[in-house]
DNA sequence: TATATTAATGTTGTCGACAATATGTCAAGA
DNA sequence: TCTTGACATATTGTCGACAACATTAATATA
């Protein structure tokens, strides 16, 4: 059958674009949100914006201050270790559940992956380590077949995870082969079908790859994150907040 | 120092009314919201109610269908047992976050709560028993205090527990005492200090709760629950949300 | 009577305009 | 030079109107 899929709302297409263009860096964080600027961007009136801007504000990308002007969230470092035992959590949680009922097939198909980070990490691409770190854990988030777990820990993911992808693609750094290491453990317990041993190798994991990327970043005295913006993209300098 | 807080914003206002019709059952699951008919019961614009509504759909409290028309949700038993393992593994985090630094009369609140609960069951006062668990639970929450759990809680709560309120307090059942004499399983762990008990005990009050609920409640054979509005709700009427 | 066609209605998506408020500029006076 | 106040600008909040589309009612035709 063919996909006739809904042509996408203009809201949600905004969303979608400015959501991405936070994710990836190009929107600074503390860089203004003008609905007037946006509306030529998009070419559209205000209305859809504003509705699209309420949706990033639901997420926590966007942040609203006295005067009710809008920003880019910018993160501190209390949202991250704040962060750090929820997802740890959340992500143990869904490799118990998946644990339990998880295919020869889908470990081959997490190990794949895995193979694929060490390929790309060899060559050098560092974006698309990221990118197949965040496939590595939708699988077998996939395979826990939980929806209310899904939305939890993509709310997560969402509003706090980027900034780990923004920065960690331009940074020949130890991460990834750490990541990859700890990988092998979880797929060794997965393998063993011990639920337990899976359960704690993600929560340490988790835990490890938080804690690594909060070593080696830079906060400022009111713990907010010192952004760097990646090379290739233009800086619109933008107000602290 | 006085208290400057500033009026809530009108979308604010619609948003929390709509929110609070919902949660407590003034709006029935199914049930349309007409963007029109909202309009003239808080007498002002269609922007205001939409963004309010783009909110209400981010919670989940509100689902849109094929033609973009808006329905008030309506759960089905796989979204609560979806929900139970997640609300409990965030709960025993919390309970655990909270066992590390509760002081002495953070435990006499807890406990007071717990004996109002019991009081207020005495006196047939069911409505107020549910509100008094809310705030249990709320307690050891800000003792955990970490932001990112109390947002992930807070959003499961909020789109999954109205049911459980809606139903709970008119129904003189067995699981308010059930709630109490776990409740108290939980205070001796806290006071103790056993920080794993603490855990383990609050992960089967959960499971528990939601548990008892699950077998009470009727669901339609499409998995949908069967809403009963509460004595002295009108059906239809609603607007004064 | 059943079905197809057309008209009327209901509801949402989008727009442009105005009002309200905050911010920035600049000249006059101490 | 520094403050004060008036004015211009920037930005958001809200409104009413129209277009687009789906739904229902009414009508015509077999």
């Amino acid at each position: 059958m063919a996909d006739f899929s809904k042509p996408k709302s203009m809201v949600d297409q905004i969303y979608l674009s400015i959501s991405k263009a936070i994710t990836t860096g190009i929107l600074e964080p503390g860089c203004r949100l003008v609905e007037q600027d946006l509306q030529k961007d998009f070419g559209v009136s205000r209305a859809p914006i504003r509705e699209a801007i309420r949706l990033l504000e639901a997420d926590g990308l966007v942040v609203v201050d006295a005067y009710t002007k809008k920003y880019v969230r910018n993160l501190t470092r209390e949202d991250l270790t704040d962060n750090i035992p929820v997802l740890a959590c959340l992500e143990s949680l869904a490799a118990k559940l998946a644990a339990e009922k998880i295919t020869p097939e889908q470990i081959e198909e997490l190990e794949a992956i895995n193979r694929e980070i060490q390929h790309e990490f060899t060559a050098g691409n560092f974006a698309q380590c990221a990118a197949l770190n965040f496939a590595f854990h939708r699988t077998f988030l996939k395979v826990a077949d939980n929806k209310a777990l899904r939305r939890a820990i993509r709310s997560i993911v969402k509003s706090t995870m980027w900034l780990w992808l923004t920065t960690q693609y331009y940074k020949n750094n130890t991460i990834i082969p750490s990541s990859i290491a700890e990988h092998g453990l979880i797929l060794d317990a997965f393998k063993r079908k011990d639920t337990h041993l899976v359960e704690n190798q993600v929560k340490e994991h988790i835990e490890n790859v938080l804690d690594r990327f909060l070593k080696q970043s830079k906060f400022d005295t009111e713990g907010r994150y010192q952004f760097k913006m990646p090379p290739g993209h233009s800086v619109n300098a933008a107000p602290d907040i």
